[in-house]
DNA sequence: GTCTATATTGCGATAGAC
DNA sequence: GTCTATCGCAATATAGAC
């Protein structure tokens, strides 16, 4: 299964090498030794380190292509946001290495950023604010908060709890096992706050 | 003021590339020339790249110390949620690299993310906890939601919103104008929620 | 303290055999 | 398609003059 021919082992090598040190902290000799193929396949099937970097890139960022999938889950906004959060998760959760090329490349960006990385955020964004938007316009949201602000608080929130893994593992269990309880939470937070209702 | 002694022009020179590129985006030689001093002083005040970056870690994180002042800020949870995301935000307003390495480092952690990244952050997520959890208690908030969970939630909206910046700056104003806006719709999310009161 | 000059290692890329 | 061998360059670190 890890061996199939010298291309997909590049790919498969660097999304990992690339994912933990990023696109400096890797060497094309170490790559290719852990690949177990020759330091000269990279140039032959990519042109060189970053045109593998830019092709891992690529392919980590395709599946934003679902995002569509998401809203078109039905007209109720409430489950939009739920499907957005199982979305989210269900990524991580598939993909351990996309939340590091997502925020390895807002905090330093590669000059692929702005063709590959930008766009995909910008798009989710856009689609949750626009929910969200649509949302207060029905009177189901309240009206005093803006999507876009609204969106990324949303999506902050889901991420973070990713990305701060490797710091707070000792704090509480990051365990897929609790991944329903942890839905059902943040959707109670983003919707209905952290208030406990009039008793 | 840009121009004081070596060790100091080093360590704001460090700063500045270290937060743009990562460490291992940054040479010696580009660092000592920008920093106008010659490139033997780096070994010479911090013993070699890694013990400058090191040096400059710890100095973006010393700024951890004053988490305890938001807890003093009255017994009141809610104060203290209002006065975490308020101290985030100037935070990231007085030191527009802290984010930087703070990211950098959860997603590829250098040998300095253990002592110095990670109880920082791990503090900080500890007393949120427990603020929230002790409102729990008290029964200001939800018993169904883990003091942790909702701590990330938190810091995850906060953060993010900065953390975001680049890729979505065309879809909001990240101006420190709208700080306080900010402030409300974010404390509003997190206590509240986003669905309207009943008409 | 600060510099120049240099030693040494590792980098990315490719030419050329097979 | 895959390899070995090598070129040219940039990296970190330091020795030694001032």
């Amino acid at each position: 299964m890890t061996t199939t021919d010298s291309r997909s082992r590049l790919m498969e090598v660097g999304t990992q090498l690339f994912a933990e040190r990023g696109l400096n902290g890797v060497s094309i000799r170490g790559l290719s030794q852990a690949a177990g193929v020759s330091i000269s396949m990279i140039s032959y099937y990519f042109g060189g380190k970053e045109g593998l970097y830019s092709a891992v890139l690529q392919a980590q960022f395709a599946c934003f292509d679902q995002i569509d999938e998401i809203r078109g889950r039905g007209a109720d906004p409430l489950a939009v946001i739920e499907s957005y959060i199982r979305w989210t998760i269900r990524r991580h959760r598939s993909n351990p290495y996309l939340l590091r090329f997502y925020t390895s490349e807002l905090t330093n960006p590669t000059p692929f950023f702005s063709a590959i990385v930008s766009p995909a955020i910008c798009k989710v964004i856009r689609i949750l604010a626009d929910v969200i938007e649509e949302g207060a316009e029905r009177g189901l949201f309240r009206r005093d908060i803006q999507g876009v602000n609204a969106a990324l608080a949303l999506a902050g929130m889901v991420n973070y709890f990713f990305l701060s893994t490797m710091a707070t593992e000792n704090l509480i269990s990051h365990s897929p096992e609790r991944d329903e309880e942890l839905i059902r939470q943040y959707v109670a937070i983003f919707t209905s706050g952290l208030l406990a209702g009039k008793p």
